[in-house]
DNA sequence: CTCTCAATCGAGAGTCATTCTAAACTGACC
DNA sequence: GGTCAGTTTAGAATGACTCTCGATTGAGAG
């Protein structure tokens, strides 16, 4: 989760121009493992930015994505979430309380595979899939997290999914 | 790709009632390796079910889906897709044209591992993920099919998502 | 067969996330 | 201080789905 300086000089380097919107945004991705919606950004920024338009933190988030300085995820369900980690990495969603982790290759052992086979798991460069050219692979486990596994549904830090 | 037959026999073990648009939907479903929206569904339907409404094929697959018949695919992009092949497997998505192709773990090489290492391949059990209660893994393979990467953009038999 | 009723269907309205449109703004450069 | 591309804004538009509710209809009972 890079830290607010980080991406400034992403944006900096990206010739996109420096707005207060812009980095209003990148203040909110800063050090976030949340994988916030559009929504989320713009209520974290409405009380600094009164006349924030919805409009542009759509048009921002788009425009920091396609420049690099974060990513667009489409995990299903129907809303479109941020994530300022460009590491190569997975997503583990609680189908209790639709909260989002971030899962690296070293942390936990792949599923599918023995835990001691964990040799050359770094690798992540696309590859040929017979007549197809890989350019990226998504990997989402759903399941339960600790707290969801407890209680039957308690915080709900995000929606459930309809 | 189950065929008619099959798919019948599920539905009609499922409790839910046979009607003729239920019926209608498990023809356009079977040996269908094609991932059909709604919409496609719709439109296989109308010619012989005139006054389909299209609610009808939401409220039908999604009845279909939760009595396991079939499966419903959130892919990203805008569009729920069906898919009557409920064996385990992961999907290729073309950048190009949009189309989606089943991979089964058996066919090819999973990215990221050694096709050496390709020994305890048809595990897909849940497992523990520290704290994370896995239930099942999805994968997406992006990149371009065999046609796309030949000509810029040539048939586009799906849409090329936005 | 005929009856009965819960399950299902159909039409249209409604929802919601996201995108588009067009006008106003901003700031770098001449 | 004028010009212009890049941005922001509000609000309208889009599109995929979901809901509502009255009408219809399978499928088991008799
Ligand atoms: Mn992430
Ligand atoms: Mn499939
Ligand atoms: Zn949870
Ligand atoms: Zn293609």
């Amino acid at each position: 989760m890079p830290a607010y300086e980080t991406l400034l000089e992403k944006l900096r380097a990206s010739g996109l121009k420096m707005t207060p919107q812009r980095l209003a945004i990148l203040r909110q991705l800063a050090d976030n493992d949340r994988h916030p919606t559009a929504q989320d950004v713009y209520d974290g920024m409405v009380a600094e930015q009164p006349t924030l338009s919805f409009a542009t933190v759509y048009n921002a988030l788009g425009a920091l994505a396609e420049a690099g300085v974060c990513e667009r995820l489409e995990l299903g369900g129907t809303v479109l979430r941020f994530d300022p980690n460009l590491d190569p990495h997975d997503h583990a969603i609680c189908d209790g309380c639709g909260s989002i982790r971030d899962v690296h290759a070293d942390d936990d052992a792949p599923p599918g595979r023995a835990p001691a086979a964990r040799a050359g798991a770094r690798e992540r460069k696309p590859r040929e899939l017979t007549g197809f050219h890989v350019r990226r692979v998504e990997r989402i486990f759903r399941g339960l997290c600790s707290a969801c596994r407890r209680g039957g549904a308690p915080h709900d830090d995000h929606q459930p999914g309809r």
